[in-house]
DNA sequence: TATGAATGAGCGTTCATTCAT
DNA sequence: CATGAATGAACGCTCATTCAT
């Protein structure tokens, strides 16, 4: 196998994970046939089972690169330890916001798809919690930092964050969300969270 | 015919729900055999199509009786506007979240069933919309009262609570959640929402 | 058992055959359910199986009933041997056509019943070879009497002549057959097969 | 894709409705399940649904296959117009008949079959209306050839040609039929049709 | 005697998976 | 390596039949 094999087939692969993630978002899993996934790729259903094992296989790979992608193009852009004011923070969400929905703009498919494999509710659980390191980073910082409460929970509120902002896409992935409510969810809920819902 | 009688028929149909609810929640819809639920109620499968029209009829029928038994036990037994102060408040959240912990130890399978559902992703946020109402009157009950911010978004800050509390609900209903992790959603967590994330 | 409760039981039976008879000349065999005749009828479709063993049961008897009644209605009432002149032997089996005609008048499904049940070819063939008898007396009396060739194949002749008819019954059976065309089978049918078809 | 490729896939498809008549042909359509069919011909059953989209399809295609069979194998070797005497006209008679006896030689299953989906009366009557059109021109060219009497409703004695052919064909496909009974029908019966029943 | 709730054998159909070409 | 014809396990659903009331 000469380095171009590889590649080839690594690239056949890949090709095949984001038509499956495609045709799987726009039907589901039990209703998207192999066959499906073939012709959306206009190749033999049969091609398949060169590069995945059985139809589990590719949608849990499927799902692995998916979490990889989101992770990649949103967080991983974005340093958890950046921020050294409380606007800065603000601005730092904003963005992740930004990210997401520009994700979720380029590749409509990756959330829904996500979302729609939640069949095996403990998947789509560890998925999440994929980003749950990161949102505590982030609220550890700040309290270093000192522009957060010292006494937050940050296991409890980070999980809050990762919910809410899944609960963003979620809504964002059935229904086309408008830039308005986008723009609301961005800058009016992320005030709330930081000053909170309590009168001064 | 005596009222017995036609109590009889009804009570079927309800185990049958239930035993619905039950399998669907274990091994998720598709695979889920209507074998699997009539083995489970020790019942021939063909009784099934006596009460249901089919294997769709029976899950939308379940999945309209999770969520009517959700709103019945927690929130319907909660008056949206009664609370008065802030302190009050907090405990009308608090008081929430023991309703739905009851409920989930009494059929711990009901928000796994919900959640399983999910392969429709219009299908649960059409679910959890139907409690987004009553969170925006808590919200603008307490405006009203004058212990809540007065420029809440409330549709936005509605949609944020009823994500976190279902995010809790799919916690634990995914592993057995620790009383000492409940308590922390239900104190801090709700501390944290009225009183925001930054330092004062 | 009471004479009126025999005759009861006997005249419920009779109900039912009847009631099998519609419904399966409707929907014919496979297509219709114990159920739809017990509902046709009225009663509990349990009731069933206390004048009857099973599906086949009713539908043998219901072809045997329809072969008795065609028999009784049609040819019981016209001796074979009546007619002495070629004039009467015409008139007679126009009288046939419109006996035949009349019953199906009367009670439409009845033929529509006898040829779905075609299902099984000899069944079938067996009512019809039921009426065979018949003919051949008929042609029989005509060569005795002398107006009939006397070199007739009573076998072929008389085979011809149930198909002819029967086909005439299975036409107006399927789709309402006009009177004009009733009588063009009646009067110019007929006379051709006296005649023959050959010119002379 | 050689033309012994597209040949393989036609053959295939030929193989399945020979089979599906047979197997229709001895058991009825509702009797007979596709596994029948299938394993009458030792493939899979899911191989059947490759080639037909349901058993609805399959019967109906077979039963389109069954009259054509017939009537290229019959009707189109014989020219309706190509007779010019009574006696020619008598020969081409008997040939059509040879034809059919021999076409139920050859696949004695064939007419069983057509007769066994008069299960919804109108489709046997559809396909028998198919050969009404060759009697008729039979018909039609003896008169204008003027060895057929003028006056003939060709509508009429068309009709009662195929009933009788068919009621034939019926009595030979529900039981073997002699030799001497056969030529009865050939000659006898046809010589009767065209000389009339009535003494001369 | 009449009823209809309960039953399960049986069948049509789908589709993931295999393997010969 | 690619293909797609063949396969059969699996499942939803129907309905004739039974039997307790």
């Amino acid at each position: 196998m000469t380095s171009s094999d590889g590649g080839a087939a690594a690239r056949r692969r890949e090709q095949i994970l984001d038509a499956a993630a495609r045709v799987f978002a726009e039907k589901g899993y039990h209703e998207a046939g192999i066959a499906d996934i073939a012709t959306d790729l206009g190749i033999g259903h049969g091609t398949f089972y060169r590069y995945f094992e059985n139809k589990k296989d590719i949608v849990g790979q499927a799902m692995d690169l998916a979490v990889r992608r989101i992770g990649q193009s949103v967080l991983e852009e974005e340093d958890p330890s950046s921020s050294n004011t409380l606007a800065e923070f603000h601005a730092q969400i904003e963005r992740v916001y930004l990210r997401l929905f520009a994700l979720q703009d380029r590749q409509p498919y990756l959330i829904r798809f996500l979302y729609r494999q939640a069949t095996d509710p403990t998947r789509l659980g560890l998925a999440l919690d994929g980003f749950l390191g990161y949102t505590e980073q982030l609220l550890r910082n700040g309290i270093t930092k000192g522009f957060l409460r010292p006494d937050i929970d940050t296991e409890i509120a980070g999980q809050a964050l990762v919910a809410i902002m899944f609960d963003v896409m979620r809504r964002s992935a059935s229904a086309e969300m408008s830039a308005e409510l986008r723009q609301r969810w961005m800058s009016t809920g992320t005030r709330m969270m930081l000053e909170g819902l309590q009168r001064r």
